[in-house]
DNA sequence: TCAATAGTGTCTGTTAGACATTATGGA
DNA sequence: TCCATAATGTCTAACAGACACTATTGA
């Protein structure tokens, strides 16, 4: 029970940095400042007084210069696992970063695809794993898909953004009419031309509060 | 900094349970231990080395007798808001409590249905509404209306229970057809007979790993 | 017998998914 | 011109919601 050195801080907070590269998920990695090549999701603890997500932000600031433009925590963890900050419990935020933000340089932090992740301890592992399990399941209630593209976008890079989100190919015309029945996007007049073919109009997100009713219910989502 | 009283918990666990009384949800507090009128949600501080979870279930079990059958944390919640247990954070949980449990005898505990809460501590009261808003709209993922329900039930028991989480009425016809797809529930050779008209057939919660194709994206509820 | 509730068959408007077609740029 | 991609119109099978009807009990 020594008080003379730093005492084990009552608990962490974690933060789990997604964006998309090249069609695939990543998440932003430190590098652990002992000379090995070991990473670690970022993190701190807590201050003393300081709300739970301003340390998040706090954290997110520092690696990329700006707050994420959308942030939720991801639930508290503990059960004994290891974790790097010898805390006995975590708390765990998800934000997401837009497709084409400058990345923070330094070689401290790094993008890692989600299936080259590296070694973790236990409790980031479990961390990391939640972290993504929720993005995907609470997409139909959170912009996510919007929160990792900048913030003009084709609906051709939206579409490929819920398809990678949803692992699964999605059907041109049934999206976009989905998408016109929602309210959530509107036109900019601007386009970009991308190569070969006609050039795409770029569209902004902006959701209208309409259509309150939603058909129907979804059972079948249980038995999935 | 004095040490010498019992040192402030590093974090508390805080247990949201809900069940459901005449169409309302209701949710179960205790009744302080200073003689005035006052109700908190069930806490505890968390014993050393005992899993978030492990607490909260030890919580239950003290209150009901038995563990609840489902159960989710809620998350972390702190941000300077006043808590009966002084702690910086608490960790919250929800459980859900079929109907016809034995309630808790002794004044100690009592149901509250959600219109008629009196009032907590700030926090406490943020637990509450998250752990409720969670609750409904969690119920497409978890089996929430059936963990609110005695193992048997019948079709019209359960349809009331999704009208009350969803606070709208459903068509008979159209939820028996969902149901039936989702291959969520199979029929005992029991029934009950209620008052005057035909008995009803039971069933029990039985969910089978079919139909991994379910139709369209869910754009629409995120402008709700 | 009537009243009340359980359970089911049929019809119809809506919509997801498939397909085809047009539009518009670059090579 | 050909090719590639964007964007949109049309058709069809599937399904949600409405309605009606049958079934089975208690009063």
């Amino acid at each position: 029970m020594s008080d003379r050195r730093p005492r084990k801080p009552p608990y962490s907070i974690d933060v789990v940095l997604l964006t998309a590269v090249r069609g695939q998920l990543a998440v932003l990695l430190s590098r652990s400042p002992d000379g090995r090549e070991k990473w670690t999701l970022p993190w701190d603890s807590a201050k003393n007084g300081e709300a739970l997500d301003a340390t998040a932000s706090r954290i997110s600031k520092s690696i990329l210069g700006e707050d994420t433009a959308w942030k939720e925590q991801i639930g508290a963890f503990g059960d004994g696992k290891r974790h790097p900050s010898d805390a006995e419990i975590s708390v765990a935020f998800a934000g997401l970063v837009p497709t084409g933000t400058p990345s923070p340089v330094g070689g401290v932090y790094a993008w890692f695809p989600l299936a080259d992740v590296p070694a973790l301890s236990p409790r980031q592992r479990q961390i990391l794993d939640t972290a993504v399990s929720m993005i995907r399941t609470r997409m139909d209630q959170s912009p996510v898909a919007f929160r990792l593209l900048p913030q003009m976008f084709t609906l051709t890079e939206l579409q490929q953004m819920y398809e990678l989100l949803l692992a699964k190919r999605l059907h041109k015309a049934s999206f976009r009419r989905a998408l016109q029945g929602a309210w959530l996007v509107e036109p900019t007049d601007e386009w970009r031309s991308e190569g070969r073919g006609r050039p795409a109009q770029l569209y902004r997100f902006a959701p209208r509060k309409r259509r309150p009713a939603q058909r129907g219910i979804r059972l079948d989502l249980l038995s999935s």
